[in-house]
DNA sequence: GCCAACGTTGGC
DNA sequence: GCCAACGTTGGC
């Protein structure tokens, strides 16, 4: 069992978006490296923190899990699409995904908390210039996350 | 296989 | 809208 962080700009689907649909295809991933976290390393059963990304108040916003092995992404043949790769072959696709299921909404643990506990200075979102919609997380940074989850909110000063 | 140019991401 | 960081592309 392992854990993940997936980025999602909540203009597209945001943690609302997931509990009303329950489960939705993670389409778009066009990043080598984390299409191979995907085939490579996601299992069923995953936990999935639900950050919001490019928005007023980037942050976790939610718990979701891993509920399918990789499959192609379907939009990457899609003239249509805004994910269309022409280069990709339909009988060798170059892109998956997995789906994702909703879990729980969770309060917002905002970026700026984040980058304040100590305990959590190693996360791969953290690292200067770390640009992937798709980072591990540590079985010790899921259980601090979950325990910073379930605290109350900071007060602001 | 190098590397400059270009595009994208995403916080601020 | 800016810009730093990084990935990808394509000429050589």
């Amino acid at each position: 069992m392992s854990y993940w962080l997936m980025k999602s700009e909540p203009e597209e689907c945001s943690i609302d978006d997931l509990a009303r649909l329950g489960r939705v295809p993670w389409t778009g991933v066009r990043n080598y490296q984390a299409r191979n976290f995907m085939r490579d390393d996601f299992a069923v059963g995953d936990g999935v923190l639900f950050y919001h990304s490019s928005c007023p108040q980037p942050g976790i916003a939610g718990l979701a899990e891993v509920c399918s092995a990789a499959y192609p992404d379907a939009t990457q043949f899609d003239p249509a699409s805004p994910y269309h790769d022409p280069k990709s072959d339909p009988a060798k696709p170059r892109w998956l995904h997995v789906d994702v299921s909703f879990v729980r909404k969770t309060r917002l643990l905002a970026l700026p908390e984040l980058r304040q506990t100590p305990t959590l200075a190693g996360m791969r979102l953290l690292q200067p210039g770390n640009r992937l919609s798709i980072t591990p997380v540590t079985p010790a940074e899921w259980q601090e996350i979950l325990k910073l989850l379930d605290a109350a909110s900071p007060s602001p000063r």
